[in-house]
DNA sequence: CGTTAGCACTCATTGTCGTCGAGTGCTAAT
DNA sequence: ATTAGCACTCGACGACAATGAGTGCTAACG
């Protein structure tokens, strides 16, 4: 589709505005060492490049920008990939290095590596629960009428809940309950464990029915709450350093963004395994339309061990960023994978 | 110090400043309602208040801004603090009657009214947990070599934290201890738990000293963890609506002090008990010299439950802000001191 | 004597205008 | 096919005047 002189110029294009954040010339292209033209020849290619659609230009007499086409070309055809550099992958090493026993702290320390290494922002979706299993489950009792109730996973992750007890349960009824509980449960997937504990466990807590009920709801929390402790930004702020970040409107929408777990949750639903670019308006969130976002999500034979992603300014270093992410799912998967078994 | 009419010129200028953020002229002061004199007299008594260091001028020719010791002079004589708008009030009573049974949801949740209502950055510590004493302690393993100790205090606050066991510790080495460790620490004051633990436990556990070790290390990340999770923000973006912070460097000093957690713990001790404000430069912290920071540290019978802020531009509201942190406050201390029993 | 009308003055803001220069598109020469 | 040359476009920038909000000062007033 593209002739070879197109691309590269097209790519020396897209390297150039990746640099400056500012429109491209054919003057400055073609005093690239790497393109062996005229700024003459250059502008022809430039002009048909823009008919194409992979060029625009924000006003006659300026010099031009790549369109979201143009990006998409770029990541598809042209980007060199893979390379990182070699002080980012020391560092990358030496934080794998460090053994952590937390899984939340292994995730929260690779967003940072990530933000740090990039400037950009990153994202990073930790493991689903749902494909854990129940460990322990215990109702500790507070006062006379609260309990923190307690769920750990066979991934070592915690969690708890603090609810209240009515007046007419007995503690022996609670330990008894709890007990049965934990007999018949324990090795349960969290995702079966509702249909299972209203099945089978139901008859046999026959007369603790209230009980049955409160502890379910439990259960269920902690289920739910789980998603939004899977999620850790980092560099949140670097985006203010963008150029495209001056607007202090532009700046607030992003951050609110930010602080929405669910809607970043939803962004990173249906996303494709593997490397994946979303470019500009490719994104489903208004927010994020002038900005691109590349996820790298990672799994070990079939089963999803969660997802990092970077969010920067369309104008993005997508050569970098897709070597870093592709360096660090792996090592985050083979950590990750060792760990949940 | 002040004449009357000084002060009341004063409080006119310092109210008109914080509605419209520009410089205050002679001329709009005379013309409001309560201040029957001439745009002349007002300018000679402008003068002297700036003479005074209660006002200061932008430059010639423009209107007058309040300075600190003019603020500092509103915050203490002229402002008419403790009037809660009505509908404020309702959105405040139907919170608290909502019942929560976690604290740091309580917590949260009142952070995020503030912001709310105010516009402003909100900023809640809660209750320092090392008050809190030791409710539960236990070891649940996780594999062969891992597992997850779990911290219950009094107040139902838990912590867990993932710890590695040596190869050569045994599965009822392991129960015996937590076993020692609950009979002798439960009811103990998380602040002497570490004492404790060397001095009069320690000897029992005589033959598992690694063990000892171990266990410490974790109780002792479950203290100093603990200050993390007492701090809640809310309504961060709000501060970019300000005109103040029109300026993107600006608003990212602030969001970066806002992602240090330390930091802000520093700025939050020393506080005054009751009500405190510091205005502009009297802030310890650089990022946030042109904001204002207003707190309410409550506590019953003398023990610390907690401090509420709101940080906004120097240019606040201060009546609006000091009203509903009395309000939220005093409420909140009654909850949670119903609550801590 | 306190208050105020009047006036000259200051200075940020706004709009206009010409210059500059980076960049383009087109044409003709190579 | 490539490129030198050239006229053209248009945003950026600085100079400049007009505007107007606001001041300080002086003199008149009740």
């Amino acid at each position: 589709m593209l002739t070879e002189r197109q691309r590269m110029i097209l790519n020396a294009i897209i390297d150039d505005y990746i640099r400056s954040a500012e429109p491209v010339g054919s003057r400055s292209i073609s005093k690239r060492g790497d393109v062996g033209y005229s700024p003459a020849t250059i502008r022809n290619e430039m002009a048909d490049l823009e008919d194409l659609g992979f060029l625009e230009q924000p006003h006659t007499s300026a010099g031009r920008i790549p369109s979201i086409k143009g990006y998409r070309y770029y990541v598809d055809h042209l980007v060199r990939h893979g390379e990182v550099n070699e002080q980012d992958l020391s560092t990358i090493r030496t934080f794998f290095a460090d053994k952590m026993n937390q899984t939340e702290q292994i995730i929260q320390h690779a967003a940072m590596i990530l933000s740090n290494l990039t400037n950009y922002t990153s994202i990073v979706l930790g493991p689903e629960t749902f494909s854990n299993s129940l460990k322990h489950f215990q109702l500790i009792p507070i006062s006379s009428d609260t309990a923190v109730a307690i769920v750990v996973t066979n991934t070592g992750h915690v969690e708890n809940k603090t609810v209240s007890i009515p007046a007419d349960m007995s503690m022996q009824d609670i330990e008894q309950a709890v007990n049965i509980l934990n007999t018949r449960l324990i090795g349960v997937p969290l995702v079966r464990l509702k249909s299972k504990l209203y099945s089978e466990v139901g008859e046999e807590l026959g007369r603790y029915v209230d009980k049955c009920e409160l502890l379910l709801g439990v259960l269920d929390e902690a289920l739910t709450s789980e998603d939004e402790n899977r999620m850790f930004l980092s560099g949140t702020t670097n985006m203010l350093m963008q150029p495209e970040f001056k607007d202090v409107d532009k700046v607030k929408t992003l951050l609110d963004l930010f602080d929405e777990t669910p809607a970043l949750m939803r962004i990173f639903s249906a996303l494709p395994s593997g490397i994946g670019v979303r470019i500009g308006t490719e994104n489903a969130h208004v927010a994020i339309n002038n900005c691109s976002l590349i996820t790298a999500s990672f799994s070990v034979e079939g089963q999803s061990f969660g997802t990092i992603g970077i969010l920067g300014p369309t104008r993005m270093d997508y050569g970098k960023v897709i070597g870093l992410l592709e360096v660090l799912s792996s090592d985050m998967a083979a950590l990750l994978s060792g760990r949940f078994k």
